[in-house]
DNA sequence: CGAGGTACCTGACAGC
DNA sequence: TGCTGTCAGGTACCTC
C-alpha cells in the first residue's frame, strides 16, 4: 500500500506521539506479521522499554527502542500504522497492539496480511527482510544526478520495472514510479539503456519532485491508506496519470492508456511519453 | 543478471 | 441476491 510519501507522512505523524513512551503491553493477534525473533522473544525484549525516535528508510520504519534495539516495520500493501486511545475493543484487522504508558495504543492494522516486523540490534539489520539491501534514499541531498546517471547506465531492463527494484533505488511503487515517468516524458517499458542524457534529467528531477509533492499533500488515499492519525492523505487529488485510465491527458488532452508492465497495472499518455 | 510467473491474503467491484 | 473473476499502494521465491 504505502510508498515514501505515505510513509514519512506516517513517520511524521507518530514521532509527536510515541517518542519517550515507554511500552507496557504487547497484544498480538496474528503470529504471522512478527517474522523476527519469536513472537515471545519479541514480546520479552519489548516489554517495559522506552521508545527513543523513529524514522524512515525507504518504505520502511524504524522505530528505536532503548538498550539498543530497532523496531523495523514493513506495511507491504493495506497496512497502517496508527495511534488511538486504549481501548478493548480491536478492530478485526488491528493485529498487533502497543499499549504505551500514557492509555495510547500504537496499532498494527493489516487487511491483507502482508506487512511484517523485525526487532534487531541496532544498525545490524540482515535480519529485518531486505533493509540492508535498499538502494539509495531518493530525497537525500547526497543523491546528485551524476550518481543516478551513473546506477542507470550499468542496467538494461524496462525503466518502470527498475525503478520499482527496491535495491536500485528505495521508496518508490506503482503511483509514484507512473507519475515521474510521466512527468520525465519516458515510456514505462523503455529500455533502460536507450535513455538520453536529458531523459536522465528529467527523470531524476521528475522523481524528486512528485515524492515531495506526495509528502507534501500528506500521502495519495484513493482506497485504504491513512496517516497516524487516520485520516486521509490529497496528493490522488494531484496524480496526473494514475488511476486517470481513459481520462483525457493533462498536456495533450489524448487518452490515457493503462497497460501491464513488469507485472503491474501501468498508466502512461502514449502522446507525451516517447 | 533479467524476465515472468506464482504465492501470500482480504475485500471491492463489475458482470452475469 | 449471489456467484465468479479480476484487481489492488508490495515483495519473496521459483524457473527458464
Amino acid at each position: 500500500m504505502p510508498e515514501l510519501p505515505e510513509v514519512e507522512t506516517i513517520v511524521q505523524g507518530l514521532s509527536k506521539v510515541i517518542i519517550g513512551k515507554e511500552i507496557m503491553e504487547i497484544i498480538i493477534r496474528e503470529e504471522k506479521i512478527i517474522a523476527y525473533p519469536s513472537s515471545s522473544d519479541f514480546r520479552k525484549q519489548l516489554i517495559n522499554k522506552k521508545i527513543i525516535g523513529i524514522r524512515r528508510r525507504g518504505k520502511y520504519i524504524l522505530i528505536m527502542i532503548e538498550d539498543e534495539l530497532t523496531l523495523v516495520i514493513h506495511l507491504r500493501m493495506t497496512g497502517k500504522l496508527f495511534i488511538k486511545p486504549s481501548d478493548l475493543t480491536f478492530d478485526k484487522h488491528s493485529h498487533i497492539i502497543f499499549r504505551l504508558d500514557n492509555a495510547i495504543d500504537l496499532r498494527f492494522n493489516n487487511v491483507r496480511k502482508f506487512g511484517r516486523m523485525y526487532l534487531v540490534d541496532d544498525n545490524s539489520w540482515e535480519r529485518a527482510g531486505g533493509l540492508d539491501k535498499l538502494g539509495p534514499e531518493p530525497l537525500d541531498d547526497d543523491f546528485t544526478l551524476g550518481d543516478f546517471h551513473k546506477m542507470l547506465r550499468k542496467r538494461k531492463s524496462n525503466i518502470k520495472g527498475l525503478l520499482l527494484n527496491q535495491s536500485f533505488l528505495a521508496g518508490l511503487g506503482n503511483i509514484y514510479v507512473d507519475e515521474a515517468l510521466f512527468r520525465a516524458g519516458i515510456l514505462p517499458f523503455r529500455r533502460t539503456d536507450t535513455l538520453k542524457n536529458r531523459e536522465i534529467e528529467r527523470l531524476y528531477k521528475g522523481i524528486r519532485n512528485v515524492l515531495k509533492m506526495g509528502i507534501k499533500y500528506g500521502g495519495t488515499s484513493f482506497r485504504d491508506y491513512r496517516n497516524a492519525r487516520g485520516e486521509k492523505g490529497s496528493f490522488q487529488e494531484k496524480l496526473l496519470v494514475y488511476q486517470r485510465e481513459g481520462k483525457e491527458c493533462p498536456v495533450c488532452g489524448e487518452e490515457i492508456v493503462k497497460e501491464k508492465v513488469a507485472g503491474r497495472g501501468t498508466h502512461f499518455c502514449p502522446h507525451c511519453q516517447k
